[in-house]
RNA sequence: GGCGACGUGGCCGAGUGGUUAGGCACGGGUCUGCAAAACCCGGUACACCGGUUCGAUUCCGGUCGUCGCCUCCA
């Protein structure tokens, strides 16, 4: 039995798809604005594992990821930058896939863009208009909280406990502080698009609504996000899908912990953001990776340049493991124990724990002579529901030395070894290592490992 | 102010009403020409104060502290 935490449930909650054996999982992907950043990195790392785990556990999984192409703080990028919003999302858009790649994030079996589903959002504001839930002022269209049953439901909040915040919006087109933008009427300069309302563009939210259900259908299985997310997106986004179509909207919402830095949430709108690109090409896709998995995907984690230190080490002992023995049939103990941990909603930390486990097991099978690759099987499959092996490593900085050019030098030494000549032997060694090339005596002979 | 989360050993990070998480760092060993790696051993940590209990880090109450959301945010 697989449990996970809902957020609309607040709890643990036996996972149960619509669709027996399948799963459909719609993911909010960023608005390309601006490039990714390491924020980013968590939220596609976070459901690439869940996604990874529910076909490991035999689903067959749909994973949709939206990217939202219009928007407001788009259309503002796009004119400071002086380019079309459609290039500047374009570019960005290309920028967050590559930047997921090395993350070792599987492309998402759908990824819609808003642009590209206007009627759908069109038609799903005339539904809720047609309901008397939406209305329509002066070529903008609004949500009526106050005409939707549970509007809160998700964040837990209550309309007259927002009303009494002092922090919204007033506009006088509403009804009521609370209802939020369908449709916004177009201003000289920006996209715009033809509407029963007139020229104009989607509000914010409504094209998850439109694509999910597009693409999912109705009442489809696991809705996810950052936990940023869940007011007012998602609460809003339940309140057009569920008040259109009367049905819930999905099962379960995840929403991933987000992540820190001097122990306050990276946030684009302060500035305090480290570049995704940046890391993945310096540190690796692999070593953030593997920061993220540590860690339990719904707690805050801290990002510094030491923690990502601690799991490229961690990660090398891995690979160290790895290097030493061929995989065989996995041991199926291990894997159930793996299975167990995972069910509860996606214990990637104790997950570890085992990895670990089962590392240290294996190496003293192995020096003790005996046979390992069961051992080595199962961190295989661990390894590759978690995803590490598609993550990238950093890129190479300094000398490129071949494997051919390597093998030689430390033959070279050998034979210095050999005849006790350690001082040249050493020479080599010392050579190699500033190269980022570490060498490791053993019984076998000495294996290299690139740093 | 409202809602929510969390406070674990040097750091990261799980978990449990009484018995070993795990990683990194550190100390001692084994191995080794040396080093690295690997393995073995090592530190009675659970914010504070009460309560329940034979027994609480784990349950209840309170205090303090940190963080998130309430406005765009993954």
């Amino acid at each position: 039995m697989i449990q996970v935490h809902s957020t609309l449930h607040r709890a643990l909650v036996e996972f149960q798809p619509r669709d027996r054996g399948k799963v459909g999982i719609y993911v909010c992907g960023p608005t390309v604005q601006s490039e990714p950043h390491v924020g980013h990195g968590r939220y596609a790392v976070a459901f690439d594992v869940i996604r990874r785990y529910l076909l490991w556990r035999g689903f067959g999984v749909t994973y949709v990821s939206n990217v939202t192409d219009i928007e407001d703080k788009i259309i503002a990028a796009a004119q400071e930058a002086g380019e079309s919003v459609e290039v500047l999302a374009e570019k960005m858009s290309e920028r967050f896939s590559k930047a997921f790649r090395a993350l070792g994030v599987l492309p998402p079996d759908v990824e819609p863009k808003a642009t590209e589903h206007i009627p759908e959002m069109i038609e799903l504001i005339e539904r809720l208009i047609d309901r008397g839930l939406a209305y329509e002022r002066g070529g903008d269209v609004y949500f009526s909280v106050k005409t939707l049953e549970g509007y809160g439901k998700l964040s837990g909040r209550r309309p007259d406990e927002l009303r009494s915040g002092h922090r919204i919006e007033v506009v006088d087109a509403k009804e009521d502080p609370l209802d939020f933008a369908l449709w916004k009427a177009t201003k000289p300069g920006e996209p715009w698009w033809d509407s029963p309302w007139g020229a104009g563009r989607p509000g914010w939210h409504i094209e998850c609504s439109a694509m999910a259900e597009k693409y999912l259908g109705r009442g489809f299985d696991i809705h996810g996000g950052g936990m940023d997310l869940i007011f007012p997106h998602h609460e809003n986004e339940i309140a057009q899908s569920e008040g259109a179509s009367g049905e819930p909207f999905a099962r379960y919402w995840l929403h991933n912990g987000l992540v820190n830095l001097g122990g306050e949430k990276m946030s684009k709108s302060d500035g305090r953001v480290v570049d995704l690109e940046s890391i993945v090409e310096s540190r690796g896709g692999k070593a953030l990776r593997m920061l993220f998995v540590r860690a339990h995907y719904r707690s805050p984690i801290e990002f510094s340049d030491e923690l990502l230190d601690e799991a490229a080490e961690a990660l090398d002992r891995l690979e160290r493991f790895r290097q030493r023995v061929t995989a065989g049939e996995p041991d199926s103990g291990a894997l159930l124990r793996f299975q167990e941990v995972m069910d509860d909603d996606f214990g990637t930390p104790q997950a570890m724990s085992l990895l670990f486990d089962l590392v240290r097991e294996g190496n003293r099978q192995l020096d003790e002579g005996g046979d390992a690759s069961p051992i080595a099987g199962a961190v295989d499959s661990i390894i590759g529901v978690l995803g590490i092996d598609d993550a990238s490593g950093p890129q190479q900085s300094g000398s490129l030395l071949s494997d051919e050019a390597i093998d030689e030098f430390v033959e070279e030494r050998s034979r210095a070894r050999s005849e006790r000549r350690f001082h040249d032997a050493d020479r080599i060694r010392d050579r190699l290592e500033e190269a980022g090339i570490t060498l490791e005596d053993g019984p076998d002979g000495t294996r290299w490992l690139r740093r």
